[in-house]
DNA sequence: GTGAAAGCGCTAACAG
DNA sequence: CTGTTAGCGCTTTCAC
């Protein structure tokens, strides 16, 4: 095994103090440049790199982000989150962190295990996936004034400040499916969705009904809800098809319902009342633009989820390499975070969120008023059309 | 923030020097059994919870086991990993570990990674996937005596020992697939693999041709391979569907492959020459059982991936809190590592690989001998039967 | 059995 | 600008 290169070796090497070396590598500014220069030859030819446990001990900081890995859920919509968690890794890295991952089967002990990882790993901040309405773990957090960033609103918080968070804009993204139907000459969009309760679902039935009452057509029936997957997805576009006034387009929540839904359009007979035999096929739209998607032909809507995964760390890093402490100004600290995060590149494909403060048309995110609530980040999915819409 | 409680604290609430504390927590045998109990509930009254960075720091341990993140193929198929990860998680965590996430693009870079994340965090082993021919991580990892494991084979190296291995079996898989089809009455049975070279590939094949030629089919004109994804597994179904002499049957040794069969296979007019026009369908038969699979009714060889991250968690245990040093004797730590991993409810699906000392019938991995080879575990997938076959 | 002392590698504070 | 000192929280000798 490699031997441990210690700061004293390095020191050794370049034949100065130990504490210089520490100083070139944390506050370079200190040192005269022609010791700074030895210092590095030193560290590179030796191969040294800081013990992060030591590191650790004496800042308190880890450079670790915790984050839950999901159960993979049989379905096909899991695979989101894992496009997620590796580009948080890639972002992670390129900030100089370290995601640490962990599993759990709720709320409850989801909370559980971030204590027990404080205590012992003290990851610098958390990444929190799947809000849902009464999430504990978000005011368990801010209760104690932890850095973290959720992938995903606060849904059914009151509104007002709240903490960091970077989302996808569900409800642009199926008012844009819709739009592209009615563009294609449909009417008779149907939805189908899952039932009322959830925030994200309710977030995308509400641009397609709201696309829909702009083009003065009345959605009346032509709406439809379920948890299940794809099985569900089939029973649920067959009943649309087959309704009194049948639809000629089907908008789904999910992939996997659309992926059913498309099975159901495809069907010998299907569109046949609905397009007098032989007009138009039906179209079938998804949405997360899962493999499954990309497998079948399926027309979904594509969420940036890298991106979504680079605006989570670049929010945490300036709260983190900022400010330091949670909720303290840090106006300055903005830029440096976005492109610590690996953004600069790629133009910005975000809408500010709409806070009093909010009013940077080129930004990226919403800034942060010193004292002011965190910033939030929405970004817009894309619509992937392929041969099914 | 909740305070932090070291290890002072918990001694000046059960009056007792700081060692006895650590006495109770790492050599309970050491304490009298009342003063330990007076720790314990200190312990737990407090919540103290013992720092990893300052452990970390005295033992030279970190408990954390690295392993890579895949960047998502945008394949089907690329799912897959990610029930590893989920599995290996909790494996870890079971056992104490927690996972520790990278990313690297080969395995130069990879290498690289693993450098700099020994130096800064240590981990105290690696979990490696997707092994493949010239693989120069393991040589790498090996040639510094770090512990890790693959899941995955060290395919194309010479025979002997090597580094402990987890995988499943895949020609056992293809072999029971091609049974399967046989039993029901197919004789000509396709197989759409991947081009000869990859290790998996080749493995999945040879399963597929050597059940053939037990059967007494000739397997020629019938094999067929690609690299490519849905749309080249409709190709190739075609092609052999429309062969002079049609395949009735067709294996895949991926899902995506598969799924692209079936849509040749379930179009109009398939199998039309193949089975007179009414007969059976053509069987389809995939790889992975993805939920895409799932979803689309396709039957499928499901790898038993909780289980292998189970192995890799139970091999890395046995050779962390075994022996110490990899390479060691590590014979009684057997049975403790394979409970600590959580597989002791789980009945044993495992095989034991063919090693010399490979002679205990209902053992779920090859024990080593003292001062021998590693251990190797060999998982069997398991046919998920659907409508396509 | 229990307590005292040393030190893992690092950096913040201060002295030179 | 550079060097010295101290100590983060823990475990591992070693005395008692």
């Amino acid at each position: 095994m490699a031997q441990k290169v210690t700061i004293t070796d390095v020191a050794r090497h370049a034949k100065v103090s130990r504490q210089t070396v520490s100083n070139v590598l944390n506050t370079p500014g200190l040192v005269r440049e022609d010791t700074r220069r030895r210092v590095l030859e030193a560290v590179e030819t030796l191969g040294y790199r800081a013990s992060q446990a030591a590191r650790q001990m004496r800042t308190g900081r880890s450079r670790l982000i915790a984050t839950r890995i999901e159960p993979t859920r049989d379905d096909i919509d899991g695979t989101v989150y894992d496009r997620f968690l590796h580009g948080l890794t890639e972002s992670a890295a390129e900030a100089g962190y370290r995601v640490l991952l962990y599993t759990a089967d709720d709320d409850q002990s989801e909370i559980a295990t971030i204590d027990d990882l404080l205590a012992a790993y003290e990851p610098d901040a958390f990444v929190l996936t799947d809000t849902h309405h009464g999430d504990v773990r978000t005011s368990w957090l801010a209760g104690r004034r932890l850095p973290f960033v959720t992938f995903g609103r606060p849904w059914g918080m009151p509104e007002g400040p709240s903490h960091p968070w970077v989302d996808v804009d569900g409800a642009a993204g199926t008012a844009a499916a819709t739009r592209h139907l009615l563009d294609a000459g449909h009417r008779r969009i149907g939805f189908i969705g899952w039932p009322p309760g959830s925030g994200v679902g309710d977030d995308r039935r509400a641009g397609w009904a709201r696309t829909l009452a702009a083009a003065g057509v009345d959605p009346a029936g032509l709406d439809r809800a379920s948890d299940g997957g794809v099985a569900a997805g089939e029973a649920l576009a067959r009943d649309l098809l087959d309704a009194d006034r049948p639809a000629t387009a089907l908008l789904c929540v999910s992939d996997s319902l659309a992926l059913g839904a498309l099975h159901a359009a495809r069907s010998p007979g299907a569109g046949g009342r609905a397009n007098g035999g032989a007009g138009m096929p039906i179209a079938v739209i998804g949405f997360d633009d899962t493999s499954a998607a990309r497998a079948m032909g399926l027309t979904s809507l594509s969420q940036p989820l890298a991106e979504a995964a680079a605006c989570c760390v670049a929010l945490l890093a300036r709260a983190l390499d900022g400010a330091g402490v949670i909720g303290e100004a840090n106006g300055g600290a903005f830029d440096e975070a976005r492109s610590g995060a690996g953004l600069g590149a790629h133009g910005p494909v975000a809408t500010p969120v709409g806070t009093e403060t909010s009013r940077s048309p080129g930004s990226t995110m919403a800034p942060t008023a010193p004292g002011g609530p965190p910033a939030q980040v929405l970004l817009q999915p894309s619509l992937v059309v392929r041969r099914s819409a």
